[in-house]
DNA sequence: GTCTATACTCGGATAGAC
DNA sequence: GTCTATCCGAGTATAGAC
């Protein structure tokens, strides 16, 4: 981090104290000590731990969001979108496996800052989303499905493995390479299981 | 509240607060107000804020774990088997709502721990379906499925809107009520995916 | 067993020198 | 911009009277 300037290593170090900890678990001592500072630096740049936080958090939200916009507006079949998203964000939650246990944990503590930064990445996107299956059900191509519902089950079925990866391990009795299998398979299986749903 | 040991009390009062607020959210003022004691009792009994918490959290996972047992091992249809799960299930959680949160934290940071008392509580009921959709499907009256896919599908399109409650309703525009009507819906409409997807 | 009063700790925030 | 030293509130925990 030597050539860095504080105000980045501040940013980096943040990064990887509150992915660890969560908001309230992250301690500002840690996190200046990572980036080889002292506590007042942190609040000379960055005011206080709450903005510190908001700063990092919005930077990995929108890692993911540009993706699912990029999806959702895309020029394809409705079928491709479904084959396409889970195949994406099962993909980019396995790497980031962090994410979602943090989301989570944010939302419970802080509901107000989650929700509004949610809304402002990907909000514009479910609408774009829900324009799109009314104009096809109308035309008769899907079922008249209830949007909510669809979206809910595609991203609970995608997202739920991963964030209780350690215990279902343990209770499917699964390596890691195994269950990264278990993961790859169901990009399909979510997709076939979602397009069931509304093919007519 | 009057009748109940001040022992009782707190550990109600506790319920709710925790429920409301998560385990760092709670503070012990707000549980001695709505037991109707101080905060000095509260250490008397549970000895800290720590363990006050795991009382809580240990009695909400025994609820549960019969109930699935019961589900389970009763002598009923396989398709009765999964509504009945879902409708039970999705009520449970919504009446302890802090619980899969609590749990997914607790995951990350204690695993160990959470997965003796999950595979304690539940792993034989697990051992006992699979056993159950073998049979079924060897005899042909369901698709051959791979029950740990099936299984993570129900439990995640039920949880997770629970988890994800606050986002969900301000993406959806939902009022409490709504939210509650939108979860009851999911109580069939889940039971029906899971039927679908095996159903020969 | 139950209370009041208080001690103690942690951690975020700030003042002020350099 | 960076540091040391310090403040101060929040919240858990305990002492001790009744």
């Amino acid at each position: 981090m030597e050539d860095k300037t504080t105000e980045i290593k501040i940013l980096e170090a943040a990064t990887e104290v509150f992915q660890e900890k969560g908001m309230y678990g992250a301690r500002m001592q840690e996190i200046a000590d990572k980036a080889g500072i002292n506590k007042a630096l942190l609040h000379y740049y960055y005011r206080s731990k709450e903005k510190l936080f908001e700063t990092v958090f919005r930077a990995a939200v929108s890692l993911m969001a540009p993706r699912i916009k990029g999806i959702i507006s895309s020029d394809v079949p409705i079928f491709d979108k479904i084959r396409k998203f889970t195949d994406e964000y099962i993909s980019f939650l396995s790497n980031h496996t962090y994410l979602p246990a943090f989301v989570i944990n944010e939302l419970n503590k802080n509901p107000q800052l989650i929700q509004e930064i949610f809304l402002k990445e990907i909000g514009s996107s479910f609408q774009i989303l829900r324009d799109d299956v009314q104009k096809l059900a109308d035309k008769g191509e899907i079922k008249p499905v209830d949007i909510e519902h669809v979206l809910v089950n595609m991203i609970s079925m995608s997202l739920f493995p991963i964030i209780a990866k350690p215990l279902l391990k343990t209770m499917f009795n699964k390596s890691e390479k195994d269950y990264q299998i278990f993961l790859e398979t169901r990009k399909k299986l979510v997709a076939d299981m979602i397009i069931d749903s509304i093919k007519v």
